[in-house]
DNA sequence: GTGGCAATACTACCCGGGTAGTAGCTGCGT
DNA sequence: ACGCAGCTACTACCCGGGTAGTATTGCCAC
């Protein structure tokens, strides 16, 4: 059961997420869907998802002459790996020096602090 | 000015960090410092040294026959950029959101609950 | 049944991080 | 004066993400 430490480039994680939001895409829907942000060739797309699947990330099942693609990983596993490596990398494992550098790294509205001053609230009723 | 989105590895960031510890450090010093984490040849954190040199993130100076290397890019900067990115990549750019996640992505100590609150009280008092 | 389209499979390439071996230089100790 | 120790320079390689062109397959329409 090891969580192997999901690496995952820019591109493999925004298919990820277009596959957690709608699961079962064929490659052409995923491709739509990344085609504002990222004007990528078809291929790219249908490559980028069977290197995936190789690596255990993705899965297909087939549709008529089309694979639906879903995702293998689940995002929460994912966000976790990934911020831990995050925090690891920047702060040598303080999350809140993690957290720190967050917050200085842009403007956070007054809005997003009150979200996070609930969210911090919400942790400690959980962990008593 | 610009901050050009500094994409660093983990052994990049790593030499970094050291660097900004003790600045005007020799290879010799650099490969000590990593050798207990990281059994790197000397070598290979010189051609590393060299190789970020050419990026503009650190430079040197020659001390009789070494070269005593120095960061070129600021921790605060460096923080900035690789928070900002990891933003970007897990939440579409929701700080709140990515704060969550490194929350659920550990188990995160009473203490560390209360830093983290003194700091978003901070940040609340620095922004109005 | 044949042309064409849409889908996948295969292959190749670039780039950069990471890793390290080997070659070449130089100053110091004896 | 000479060789060794220590240092940098050069070169090469691997690996994986990213990108995409080309080949192949198979279905559908007419």
């Amino acid at each position: 059961m090891k969580s192997p430490s999901h690496r995952l480039g820019d591109l493999q994680l925004r298919i990820l997420q277009s596959l957690w939001d709608r699961p079962d895409s064929s490659v052409a829907e995923v491709h739509a869907e990344l085609k504002p942000e990222r004007d990528l060739a078809y291929t790219t797309v249908a490559t980028m998802l069977r290197k995936m699947e190789t690596r255990g990330l993705v899965t297909h099942r087939e549709e008529g002459r089309s694979f639906l693609y879903r995702a293998l990983v689940a995002a929460e596993e994912v966000s976790r790996s990934v911020g831990q490596h995050l925090v690891d990398r920047l702060s040598a494992g303080s999350l809140t020096e993690a957290v720190s550098h967050l917050l200085t790294s842009r403007e956070v509205s007054r809005d997003e602090l009150d979200q996070l001053e609930k969210l911090i609230k919400e942790a400690k009723r959980r962990a008593q």
